[in-house]
DNA sequence: AATGTACTCAACCGCAATCCA
DNA sequence: GTGGATTGCGGTTGAGTACAT
């Protein structure tokens, strides 16, 4: 039989679209927003069908992308991001603010892919290629565990990118219910039925939470000691972070707004990706606070024998803050700052974020670390070398 | 100037996931 | 629980352009 074409082919237009084309598109989504795209061509008087509007709306006519050339921050995100990720465009374009899936899967294969397979590094591994055959079991070991590490932090980043989205479309819904609470023009946007689904926050969150336990389980014991209690501890802060909330999202008219406790559930998720990713350990008697603030409010006892799940060298100083006041901290007004800070981290070249060198990902020893940090700079001072040229 | 080749990137295709009645 | 509709996503195509011969 085939599958059905998805929508009516016949007298619909094809290939580029002409500026004609363009500005019927965005009169209509400017005036009624996007509601249904299969309903849409008709309605705008487009014979295109809904899914090419659709395409040329999120590739192309969207306001919030950027166009142009990549900078070399950007090439070095999109390189770093690849490695960890592979060709999943969409998470890696959440880390890109304002550039589309689509334009960066086509940098990466027009000119990206190229570039690394020139400096003889397979665009796949992102190993050098004499190295592909992976002769030595240290070198397989290695391997393995920079896999292992990929693994763990392509989930994680998958999550903090769907945090990301789900952010954005919070943030917009607000918008859309302040702009109707406002009178503003008549607009389809009055009717429930177009307004975007609040995002499945909480079951985010959970999600987040049971991965933290899942991945930390399978992490081998030795500088992070007991898995168990890492699983436990990460489970109890995320807890925690969820119970901060009562539970419970507050609804757009409290005092706290529902785009208010993204904010601050992702920064506070920042804060813990600090903690436990990036290596930012706080000293003994926070981690006591944190310990008690815990078993105060929540009711779970934490064991006092609980080793900290990374090595206390990286002890961040009098700076670090508790949970409490992290948890006290929620309304100030540097929250969107933290949050896209967090969100940027690994953008930046920066040693001490942590993400790919300093004790960050998993059970890093000093040599994988070492090897670690050679390799991005290896490869960062190649991109950085051929893009002079 | 004409022709061939390589490159770019917007757009398309089709599968998978999700939504919803 | 089910099936159709819708949306998201990654792979691929091909028209337009730049460059080489």
């Amino acid at each position: 039989m085939g599958r059905s074409p998805c929508c009516e082919k016949v007298g619909l237009k094809k290939g580029p679209w002409t500026t004609e084309e363009d500005q019927k598109l965005l009169a209509y989504i400017e005036e009624h927003g996007h509601g249904s795209w299969r309903a849409l061509p008709a309605k705008a008087g487009l014979q295109r069908c809904g899914k090419s509007c659709r395409l040329r709306w999120t590739n192309y006519l969207r306001p919030d992308i950027k166009r142009g050339k990549f900078s070399l921050q950007e090439e070095q995100s999109i390189i770093q991001l690849h490695a960890l990720l592979g060709n999943r465009w969409s998470a890696i374009a959440a880390h890109l603010p304002k550039r589309t899936d689509n334009e960066i899967k086509n940098y990466w294969n027009t000119h990206l892919k190229k570039r690394l397979t020139k400096m003889g590094i397979d665009p796949v591994t992102h190993k050098p290629k004499c190295d592909a055959l992976g002769s030595s079991s240290g070198q397989s070991k290695d391997a393995a565990k920079l896999s292992h590490m990929a693994q763990w932090e392509s989930a994680r980043l998958e999550a903090e990118a769907r945090l990301v989205r789900e952010s954005k479309l919070a943030v917009s819904n607000n918008l859309y219910q302040s702009h109707n609470q406002l009178g503003s023009s008549p607009s389809v946007l009055t009717n429930n039925s177009t307004l975007p689904k609040m995002p499945p926050t909480l079951d985010v969150l959970k999600a987040w939470q049971s991965s933290w336990s899942t991945t930390m389980a399978t992490i081998p014991p030795t500088k992070y000691g007991n898995n168990n209690n890492h699983s436990h501890a990460n489970g109890a802060i995320l807890s925690s972070f969820l119970n901060s909330t009562n539970g419970t999202l507050e609804s757009p008219t409290s005092t706290l707004n529902f785009s208010d406790n993204m904010l601050n559930i992702s920064r506070n998720i920042g804060l813990a990706h600090d903690i436990f990713i990036n290596g930012v350990v706080p000293k003994q008697d926070v981690q006591d606070d944190m310990k008690c603030y815990i078993n105060n409010h929540h009711k779970m006892v934490i064991p006092e024998e609980m080793t900290y799940p990374i090595d206390n060298s990286t002890y961040m100083g009098d700076d670090a803050l508790s949970l409490p006041s992290i948890m006290e901290n929620f309304n100030d007004e540097h929250v969107q700052e933290n949050v896209e800070g967090h969100n940027s981290n690994l953008i930046n070249n920066d040693d001490s974020s942590g993400q790919f060198g300093n004790g960050g990902i998993g059970n890093c020893n000093d040599g994988d670390i070492e090897e670690n940090k050679n390799y991005w700079n290896n490869i960062l001072n190649l991109v950085t070398d051929s893009a002079v040229f």
